[in-house]
DNA sequence: CCTAGAAATGATAATCATTATCATGACGGG
DNA sequence: CCCGTCATGATAATGATTATCATTTCTAGG
């Protein structure tokens, strides 16, 4: 992974969000910093990006449109139930192995991935979402 | 499917959607679908929401925070390069198959997934990205 | 057909996350 | 110790999405 040098924001950001369970949104991450030490949103935001960019931080969108950031690493996955809307975390990533395979297919070099399932929780589907 | 009833709105936004080939944002469904028909932006908004729910469509947010929507069937997946923010498409879904075995160990019912690799393209990753 | 009630729609205002701006502060090299 | 560069914080600006509300369309009876 393309890790040179990391900010202050950006160190204090990467460290938060991997204390995290969950993953969080740039306002939560704004807070939970603020309590450590001064930061401005607007940093939070460039914070976010360039750890994008590194690789080290991904984002999701959940159906209400909420964006959520968390730690590469975690490389954990979700069901979404497109009634409700919650989320069910998988234990295990399906693609363990696949992605490998495709590293070597491909010239593409792969950093991550993110993947999400939707459809209907079991009490939704049952009530005939 | 839980396809049930369309609305004239839902059913232009679905149509519309279907005819193109790349995922594409809410401004350009907006205009696409006013050459043919009088439309309320906030209409095609209600009309992308309510389609996500039917998991008749489904949304993808790029590097720089576009939201993107496609209809569901075409199950197209992206390699994203995280230097120059160019989306290269897959031609067929490293998950075929797996999904099928997942709806059978899981009592979640699943409609669709989304799947997105990120690092470098080959360019990007030579140049020392 | 005609009508009442419900749902959908369009236009616009309001909201809210994200980005741009800009003056200030930190930091490394000479 | 000073200069140039980059990071930062505060705040204003932007732009996508959502809420509001009056109007139109649809549906089910009658």
């Amino acid at each position: 992974m393309t890790q040179v040098h990391c900010t202050r924001a950006q160190t204090a950001v990467l460290q938060v969000l991997q204390q995290q369970r969950e993953p969080i949104s740039a306002q939560a991450l704004y807070t939970l910093i603020k309590q450590q030490q001064r930061i401005g949103l607007a940093t939070v935001y460039r914070a976010l990006d360039a750890l994008k960019r590194m690789g080290q931080v991904q984002h999701r969108v959940t159906l209400t449109g909420e964006t959520l950031y968390n730690a590469v690493e975690q490389d954990r996955h979700y069901m979404t139930c497109l009634d409700c809307g919650q989320s069910f975390p998988l234990n295990t990533c399906p693609l363990k192995g696949l992605e490998l395979s495709l590293k070597h297919s491909s010239s593409f070099t792969i950093y991550y991935h993110t993947l999400e399932f939707f459809g209907l929780c079991e009490p939704c589907s049952v009530q005939g979402g």
